[in-house]
DNA sequence: CTAAAAACCGCAAAAAGTTGCAATTTTTCT
DNA sequence: AGAAAAATTGCAACTTTTTGCGGTTTTTAG
């Protein structure tokens, strides 16, 4: 095999798995480890690929993740616009603390006259400068890690309304664990707001789902609406569609 | 898996949760927690992600407020120095929500250990910025001029407690007519944070002294330090001095 | 205050990389 | 064609990086 063929050859290979192992294609092409070696240095040197410690990596690779902030916010504003058509005047609504949720919130049109409830500081502050809707904020001790109030003041007042509708962003949700999270105090919290309101809605982006973590918040069961950026029709979405949970 | 590769996934995992467990994340990707550690201490050095006991968190997460930076900055960052000195740890301190106190908050010495008490958005986000501090906050309706609770719940909780110390920015004093306001909601608060602390700190710019708004939160008599951008034997503080206030 | 969890430290083994060199292949030039 | 030059490749010795582990210290939470 020629050096061109085997670089060429090592560039599908990149470009098809985003990464190589040195290894591999040494036992893929039957030469030595150095000549892999060599001609994954060849290929970073023209800029083809980027070559780390045991191989090398597609250049896409690096955009791929620094975009994904970027790329995250599309998808919650997709988020925020389906939750937006939930909210009507009047409504007493219970609001989480998540991103998803403070796009949604910063997406609010003007006219709607609404009151919202939040532990949530970056979720009150946006709502704040809503012109017609009014907040009022849970207050009691703030927990760093979420900049959410938590505590058995913040529960006990959550406990006493009784709101129309609960916008909750997660963390982690899947079929057979139902919505989970890693932080004791917001689960707390969580499992509060959704007991006070009537319609439970819950925001995620489509890479939440599927994934577990430490503590459970509810079983699906306790879901009323699931918002995602994806079609509700996707296949992904079919089994909470199935559990009897609607899709937005 | 390659090092660079599990970075980025770490990196994805931290944007799509907001924050990480080492342990978690061992068993994710099947290496030693030594490993993830390393990886967690590398991202925290180059600024990708915050190091905490037991995992990270997201970094953009509490970056919500672009640092908008004050008018007089400068003289409200002397007037911080001048209020830092009066903490002390283990201080109960009870705080107001105005520009000024907002820009001694972020001057927190970060080995400072006392709990702040506030009905102020942008100023608890500040003290939950800080280390060792606890913050609680006030709940209630949010007035959206001044982005602080008010109403009956957050008065009654303010007279409930008694606190070491009381920081507040003003809006207007002069020799005749005290502390006044134009907010009938900021008074009624104010009049609250005066009476439930031992020890009241007024900070103002000099601007601010010898005028005069509507309605009226306190008379000299009850302030017991002001803090001034200005040299504390400035004439224009001369007779502020008289009437019996310690200036800084 | 105490026990458990997490972080730190140093070490050693494994994996990957580097370098120099000799053997082989390819290219070039007459 | 055939010899010299150039490029390529594999190998061996050595260096660097990465990783996991045991023991100790620090931090956290009850």
């Amino acid at each position: 095999m020629l050096k061109k063929e085997r670089q060429a050859y090592i560039l599908r290979q990149v470009s098809l798995h985003n990464s190589v192992l040195s290894a591999d294609l040494s036992a893929e092409i039957q030469v030595s480890e150095d000549t892999i070696r060599r001609d994954l240095n060849e290929l970073a040197e023209e800029g083809k690929v980027i070559k780390v410690h045991g191989g090398a990596l597609s250049k896409s690779f690096n955009s791929f993740y620094l975009r994904s902030d970027v790329f995250h916010g599309e998808q919650k504003k997709i988020i925020g616009q389906k939750a937006i058509s939930l909210l009507k005047d009047g409504m007493f609504v219970l609001s989480g603390g998540g991103t998803t949720v403070i796009e949604t919130a910063r997406m609010l049109p003007e006219t709607l006259l609404a009151t919202f409830l939040t532990g949530s500081i970056p979720a009150a502050y946006e709502y704040a400068q809503h012109p017609n809707s009014e907040v009022i904020f849970i207050g009691d001790k703030i927990s760093k890690k979420s900049q959410i109030a938590v505590g058995g003041e913040a529960i006990s007042k959550i406990k006493s309304v009784k709101a129309d509708i609960c916008i909750m962003g997660i963390n982690a949700m899947d079929i057979e664990n139902g919505i989970t999270d890693n932080d004791w105090d917001v689960v707390i919290l969580k499992k509060a707001m959704l007991e006070a309101s009537n319609l439970k809605v819950v925001l995620s982006i489509s890479e939440k789902l599927n994934s577990v973590q430490r503590i459970k918040i509810c079983g699906l069961n306790q879901i009323d609406i699931l918002i995602t950026e994806l079609d509700k029709d996707d296949p992904i979405l079919a089994p909470y569609r199935d559990s009897g949970i609607t899709i937005l």
